[in-house]
DNA sequence: CCTTGCGACTCAGAAACGTTTCC
DNA sequence: AGGAAACGTTTCTGAGTCGCAAG
């Protein structure tokens, strides 16, 4: 619990904003994976920032239609409840009760005040109202108003979002103590809208290197601790009050810290692709196995391998949100059917549903239905005699390190891996990425990575949809052309006579029109201007007959097009000739190509979040090895942070194999 | 020995924020 | 040209996993 070695230790340098010193390549270096247990030798940083303090703003909410005054600790948490007023949790009953609890523990009972009792009678909104005025004022700040605020954010991360560990300097991912608030839990959570309480430096502890500066706490306070445990990562910790969970600050995810251990990961899977092989063959063999304990294990092993399931510990009930994993499924979320066919439905991880259909291998079909056989309710767990210490124990035995979630990040990278094999060879960029997406987007399925659908996704969808009619117009309009230079033609190239897909006539008069109404538009616009020029330079103005033609000349242009439509003969340039408009539609084609990939992608992304499977379970270095293979440039793929978190994988061959 | 709770870490989606694109 | 919508990125913090120690 000590350090090893007391290596000499910088002050906390100024920050010299010059491109940081040699880059720490600790991938190249002995020990890459690191020893497992000291984590560093030498540790400097400044602590963590607390929020400010709160700021009563004396709006009164009122109770029963009559103004009340609230003292800042109780204004504070009203406001909370007032932010929230527009969101969906103040119709939730639960979070209401545990916010009035709270709410109520923080009045001051000698008040003046008629005592607040009914959650009913309380009124927030004028607290509403303030907030939003004070979210206008915001956004109605001046240019140096905001420069100012950005600075001062500026110097907060200067001095708290770096560390220097063994002597490099590191980024610290959340130096921030998490302000007061009502908890919001994710799903069904017993206890969303009770309050988070502020935290005080009493209640936190710091872990710093021994012969570093004990950062000040703020002032009058004093640290809950100051340790110097070089076995952990992290620089500060403190237990919120809510469900006395322990909270931490760590580095960010470039770190090296965090690269070491990402690194640790992908390798540890694939050492499980060595052996993968004679696992699958160890469970199947156990399916049949006369023990029950062994059966399930066996079973819950499948699903944990083929469908990438989690662990499922066990939960606190009536404490957290009713969620489910592997081992931890009921009856109630599985529905057998001829065929061998399962049926899952239960909330996993965050409340997120798991809708899947599977077709199952006979004997594990058999040992469900023998599984249920000795069920007394829909609510007794599926595998009774399995848990997760246990299976993990198990699969152990294996190899060192073997868990249930080292099958989720191998059967992620390893499905990745196989659907990049569908990139077009000869495709464009763009197409690679949409074949490297839709190999993301397998793995995310496989993970159930979801996101909720956007409230606007329709009005999107609908816009490029109508982009697409307007490019198949501009390319209807192309081929009457050609066939107009050339009729003959209509003979030798039968498809520039048939209709465009899509393109109906209400859609074509309606899209004329709206032609017709954005040139009036313009032409207005360039008429009150041109005027206004006029009016500097002392001339008087246009007149508005010399406007009213023009705008009658846009009217004639409908009128020309819905004929040119109708009748195919298009009123043609001199210095148009068939190859001219030909590759015209060659590039009307392209765009339309693009804009259906998007449309597609669109489509494909409605629900399915593609970022944590990127982030968190696909190896790098296959992207990798990808992007050389392909001549795709890095950058399309991995955004800057990425990059940043994944330095170390950078460096592949573009053959390498996960 | 098994069970339970704690501690430390990874993984998760939403919200906030900043930038680009579109009209 | 300028404001809104869309899009991409970052931040936030809750929710898991899993090892370990204590009972």
């Amino acid at each position: 619990m000590s350090e090893k070695k007391k290596g000499k230790q910088k002050v906390v340098k100024e920050e010299s904003d010059e491109e940081d010193d040699e880059e720490y390549r600790w991938w190249e270096a002995e020990n890459a994976k690191g020893d497992g247990t000291v984590k560093w030798n030498t540790l400097e940083h400044n602590g963590v920032y607390f929020p400010p303090e709160y700021v009563p703003h004396n709006v009164k909410m009122k109770y029963d239609g009559k103004e009340v005054h609230l003292e800042p600790e109780a204004e504070e948490v009203a406001t909370f409840y007032a932010a929230a007023l527009n969101t969906e949790h103040v119709e939730n009953p639960t979070f209401n009760e545990n916010f009035f609890r709270d709410f109520k523990a923080t009045l001051d009972n000698s008040d003046k005040n008629p005592p607040i009792e009914d959650f009913k009678k309380c009124d927030f909104t004028p607290i509403l109202d303030h907030l939003e005025r004070e979210k206008e004022k915001r956004k109605a700040m001046s240019k140096e108003e905001k420069q100012k605020l950005k600075e001062e954010k500026l110097q907060l991360e200067e001095k708290y979002g770096y560390c220097y560990l063994d002597g490099r300097k590191q980024k610290v991912g959340n130096f921030r103590i998490e302000p007061p608030s009502l908890f919001r839990g994710r799903g069904k959570h017993p206890k969303t809208g009770s309050l988070k309480l502020r935290v005080q430096p009493e209640q936190v502890t710091i872990n710093i290197g021994k012969a570093a500066k004990v950062p000040e706490p703020p002032a009058g306070h004093s640290w809950n601790k100051v340790i110097h445990d070089n076995t952990v990562t992290w620089l500060a910790t403190w237990k919120e009050n809510v469900n006395e969970n322990i909270k931490y600050v760590f580095l960010a995810a470039n770190s090296t810290l965090k690269g070491q251990s990402d690194f640790k990961k992908f390798e540890k899977a694939r050492e499980l692709k060595d052996i993968v092989a004679k696992i699958r063959h160890d469970y199947n063999k156990d399916m049949t196995n006369k023990v029950t304990a062994i059966r399930q294990r066996a079973t819950a092993m499948y699903f944990i391998d083929r469908l990438a399931l989690r662990a499922g510990n066990e939960k606190k009930e009536g404490e957290e949100a009713d969620t489910v994993g592997c081992c931890s499924l009921r009856f109630e979320h599985i529905r057998l059917e001829a065929g061998n066919t399962v049926h899952f439905d239960f909330l996993g991880k965050d409340s997120i549903r798991y809708q899947n259909t599977v077709t199952v291998d006979g004997q594990v079909f058999k040992n469900l239905k023998l599984f249920q056989r000795h069920k007394e309710s829909d609510k007794d767990q599926l595998f009774d005699r399995v848990n997760t210490q246990e299976l993990n124990k198990h699969l152990s035995s294996y190899m060192d390190g073997l868990t249930a979630k080292v099958f989720r990040t191998y059967n992620a990278s390893h499905t990745f891996q196989e659907q990049l094999k569908n990139t077009p060879v000869s495709g464009s960029v763009n197409e690679k990425i949409l074949a490297y997406n839709r190999a993301n987007r397998e793995v995310a399925i496989l993970c159930n990575h979801q996101r909720t659908v956007s409230k606007t996704f329709d009005n999107q969808m609908n816009r490029i949809e109508d982009k697409i009619r307007a490019l198949k117009y501009q390319k209807m309009r192309l081929k009457k052309t050609m066939l107009t230079l050339d009729p003959k033609l209509k003979k030798k190239r039968p498809e520039l006579d048939e209709p465009e897909s899509d393109l109906g006539e209400e859609w074509c008069e309606e899209y004329e029109k709206h032609l017709e109404e954005k040139e009036k538009d313009r032409l207005r616009k360039k008429f009150e201007k041109d005027n206004e020029k006029r009016k500097s330079e002392g001339k008087g103005p246009l007149s508005e007959s010399e406007l009213n033609e023009q705008l009658e000349e846009a009217e004639e242009k409908t009128k020309q097009l819905s004929k040119e439509r109708k009748t195919g003969k298009m009123e043609v340039k001199k210095s148009q000739t068939v190859e001219k408009v030909e590759a015209q539609i060659e590039k009307v084609n392209e765009r339309i190509k693009v804009v259906n990939l998007t449309k597609v992608e669109k489509e494909e992304n409605k629900t399915t979040a593609l970022g944590t499977s990127k982030i968190n379970y696909i190896d790098p270095r296959i992207s990798a090895a990808w992007c050389y293979k392909h001549d795709v440039p890095i950058d399309k793929i991995f955004n800057k942070s990425l990059r940043d978190k994944f330095k170390w994988a950078m460096e592949v061959d573009k053959n390498w194999k996960f």
